[in-house]
DNA sequence: CGTATGCTCAAACGATCGTTTGAACCGGTC
DNA sequence: GACCGGTTCAAACGATCGTTTGAGCATACG
């Protein structure tokens, strides 16, 4: 009736880490169950005998990452938001850094691989998957954009907000130019990656 | 010995315009060549008799649209580098404009969809070739971004630029929330596309 | 002990994939 | 007419896919 706790790791848990890094590199089709399951060292049905299907199990990819992400998200929302003091620099931060984050630990980096290739994906299924569930962390963050916005109309607002985060998804998927060097430390790449982002982003958003 | 011309348009022809659409819609793996074959109204061997290979059709699909989108970008380049009066507004519509123009025609707004879904890919095969085959467009308008705004470093105007093709490529495969209403007209939406991102990119390029 | 339950395993299922084959067809040349 | 290179066609090939099956194993509970 328990789970059993004599491997370090759960089998459910060895499947998702597997398919996390296995997604980011070959693709949701791209990569089989064959290789997930072998790659995890669990036998092949175990997806299935788990998860229900291949779909469930790239739901359940997301899900995991997705809640974790938000949730930080709006916590450093709301330590800022509607406060006097508070700036764009802010709330960027608050949106951009946990994300930077999820790539300190080793799987973190891929899974922002997964998502952006998810984006380009364009499937709506995903879409509604996301709209659904993370909607109101965006409507939050609207929210509190247009409160240190004012002069901005709604249509203006969306498109400057849509830019960001294209820039956003672009820099985190690392596809870009810019790469770590070996002589930057993880920590101060990602450090640098936020500022640049957070700069860049002030100027796209509240120039005339 | 020569090409039919019995029907409107050849095999091959055909056979690359119904490609573009359903790599876009469902993927390069997503995509049959039964379904495609079948959407062009051509039989099933003629995708391997005419191109060799699927991979090969992926790789003319690209060759076909990345040839001109490139070409027209160094035209319109060359009209302006160097000059005295090119402003950053200038060279960012040199890049920008014939992306955007390239999605006027119906299946070329498709092929921006199929653009960003193979840089999600992150397949380094894909990116030699990008690099290989258009890497010195990137490096003209580099040179040129980089004449336009001396005050920044090597590695801060990459930075930048960076950031500016994401936005580009996000603006562009159309996953945003900004969506074309039914009152505006294609053209239209293809403009404020161009302003907005233009305008955010100066900004975000050029700011302190 | 016996039985029930959660899980793992090797093996197989049917479907679909990209590719190949060999015959049929078609326009042009002798 | 016969011939030929270029093209199209239906059919099949082997491989791989996601999923299902049923036996086997380990643990928990009476």
């Amino acid at each position: 009736m328990f789970l059993t706790v004599n491997s370090s790791v759960s089998t459910k848990d060895r499947i998702l880490g597997a398919a996390e890094v296995l997604f980011a590199q070959r693709g949701f089709d791209g990569a089989s169950l064959r290789q997930l399951t072998s790659a995890a060292g669990v036998n092949l049905a175990a997806v299935n005998y788990h998860f229900g299907s291949k779909d469930k199990l790239v739901e359940e990819v997301f899900r995991r990452r997705l809640d974790a992400l938000n949730a930080t998200r709006l916590v450093e929302l709301d330590k800022i938001a509607g406060a006097e003091k508070t700036t764009l620099e802010d709330v960027l931060g608050a949106y951009i850094r946990p994300a930077l984050d999820l790539s300190h630990d080793g799987s973190g980096s891929l899974f922002m691989r997964v998502l952006a290739r998810a984006f380009a994906e364009h499937d709506d299924t995903l879409r509604q998957f996301l709209s659904a569930n993370y909607g109101h962390v965006m409507r939050q963050f609207t929210a509190e954009f247009a409160r240190l916005l004012p002069q901005l109309s709604k249509p203006e607002l969306y498109w400057r907000i849509d830019l960001v985060t294209g820039a956003l998804t672009h820099a985190m998927s690392g596809f870009g130019m810019i790469q770590r060097k070996n002589d930057v430390s993880e920590h101060t790449h990602r450090e640098q990656t936020a500022q640049h982002l957070i700069r860049f982003s002030v100027a796209g958003l509240s120039h005339p």
